[in-house]
DNA sequence: GTGAAAGCGCTAACAT
DNA sequence: ATGTTAGCGCTTTCAC
């Protein structure tokens, strides 16, 4: 029971061929019932685990689908990737979670390293390039999550509806300049977020001061803290909770009150912990969203066609706005 | 360039054998310089990317390892898995990340499933039975991370150092009495943490009230933090930084003053952001940790021989101490 | 130094 | 309804 036991095994056990023993696990509906009971109460006596990288190579079809997210110590990846590997097995599909470090270059090369082991590849935050892209997907099946490159399959977790909305309500109540840190540069979040930013501010003829908290990290952020006590803004959204929670540090200790004097919003809802006041955020359907890409990669057999899917996040107000 | 050439493929294009072609990439130094090199180039051409899948059959020795982690959302996982995954590459291995969801027989269900295609197996706070756990290694090579049992190759990421050293701080700032606010029931850092304290205030001749916040999240924690006002406890000690994070808010939510009034200490050090006051915590030596386990799976071929790593962590005395 | 052949564990025609 | 055969992509004896 302890050892592994191949389909052979089992076949010789019972005397009968392998390929029965194959087909009591994947086509049962081909043997007589008793058969399959037969069979099946061999595999477990004798302790058979499929060798599902056996199985693969025979039918070209890995059940493993790859998933690369830039960076896993960033909170908003790891519920996603739970809601990646949930969904798959769902559909007998394993995920392969392979971290890219922001690098392209080495982006590229786990892609290349999954392709023959992987039945199609989740790109999350892909720092790629398009055309990159557009030559991956053109051979092989990927899904993009955050990444909106046309002609490709992809889910945007998109937070410029509820980011306008904010920022309406903050003019609303009288606030005439805004502040937005930014996070990585080359992310569509970025880029989204910033400009709906930019967006809704200029509707309502507010003022806006752009900031940037380079490489999208708690440290860099706080060092940003005193360019936007100097620009004087009522309202500040942050690219992220993590930097929201670094701003909301450096502006308490500098004596800024939170949401008196200033208002701050941050973005993902990822973060298992409160500050004080909690921070206001908008919540992603994170998880909602890989779920979609998982099922776009399971249904489709062959490159994914292209769509588009975006998916729409809400405003928490809580205690920071 | 697009398209995945195999291996026969590039010998048939270049006029040699598959073996030919497979040594040049597995015992380069078996073949002509020359023809490694004209093999290499051919390969990089056609773009042949090796099938790890089908080595690994023919073989019988998968390049890659298994990793199990409770609950990938949790922020002290994630900094491991990254060190799992850069230390397998410096071996040539892929590390297959499975989530058990804190569930025993998920987590089997997940190791049987994992046994047929990995090398290794690390199991990063496993909350199988010892016996499972023994008979599981007894013919596989596991390495356990942050569970002790006896007999098996284990790497403990221990807090019981920094801890009795804080607490002997405490005591000696005039504190007598102390709470401790416990994790996850079944966990070894859990029993280790608990122990610890309770023999470093029994050391001080202190008192000590035990609290637990339940399935270890940030909702669970801020319902303990009644209790610990009442308890008048002037050192709290949190399982984690996120239940210490809860307690945190919930105090100063309170009115109570951190630390002038009550000193809090968390465990772990895994999360990328601030409160206010910065939460002192004990650094853990997770990366380190995780390095060695991958190294002894690396190493061994067959069971892992027994051996107890221990990595002490230290007091980072920050804001709230 | 290189080729030919067998086989890893499994599945899928193609028999029967 | 089940067995036989061939082969997935790769490695590895064993020959030459």
């Amino acid at each position: 029971m302890a050892a592994r036991a191949t389909i052979v095994e089992v076949a010789a056990a019972l005397g009968v061929s392998p390929s029965t023993v194959s087909r009591a696990f994947n086509h049962p509906r081909k043997l007589l019932p008793e058969t399959v009971e037969r069979v099946r109460a061999a595999a477990a006596e004798l302790g058979y685990v499929p060798n599902r990288a056996a199985r693969a190579l025979s039918t070209g079809r890995p059940a493993t689908i790859g998933l690369t997210v830039p960076d896993i110590t960033n909170p908003f990846f790891p519920p996603m990737v739970r809601a990646a590997q949930r969904e798959a097995e769902r559909h007998e599909l394993d995920v392969f979670v392979a971290e890219t470090d922001q690098d392209p270059a080495r982006e590229l090369r786990l892609i290349e390293r999954l392709r023959p082991q992987v039945r199609g590849l989740v790109l999350a935050s892909s720092r790629l390039d398009e055309d990159v892209l557009r030559a991956t997907a053109a051979s092989f099946p990927v899904v993009l999550v955050n990444r909106d490159v046309p002609g490709l399959a992809r889910v945007l977790l998109a937070a410029s509806d509820p980011l306008e909305r904010a920022v309406a309500g903050f003019a609303a109540a009288g606030v005439r300049s805004f502040c937005y840190v930014g996070g990585p540069r080359r992310s569509w979040s970025e880029l989204e977020r910033r400009t709906a930013v930019q967006r809704a501010v200029a509707r309502h003829g507010a003022e806006l001061t752009v900031l940037r908290a380079n490489r999208g990290t708690f440290e860099a952020a706080q060092r940003v803290v005193d360019d936007i006590v100097e620009c004087g803004a009522g309202a500040v959204v942050a690219f992220d909770d993590v930097i929201a929670l670094a701003v909301l540090a450096g502006l308490t200790a500098r004596g800024v009150r939170v949401p008196q004097d200033v208002k701050l919003l941050g973005c993902d809802d990822a973060l298992p912990i409160v500050s004080d006041p909690p921070l206001s955020t908008v919540r992603l359907r994170a998880a909602k969203g890989m779920r979609r890409a998982i099922q776009m990669l399971s249904a489709a057999d062959g490159p994914v066609p292209e769509q588009r899917v975006e998916l729409h996040g809400e405003v928490l107000h809580r205690g920071t706005t």
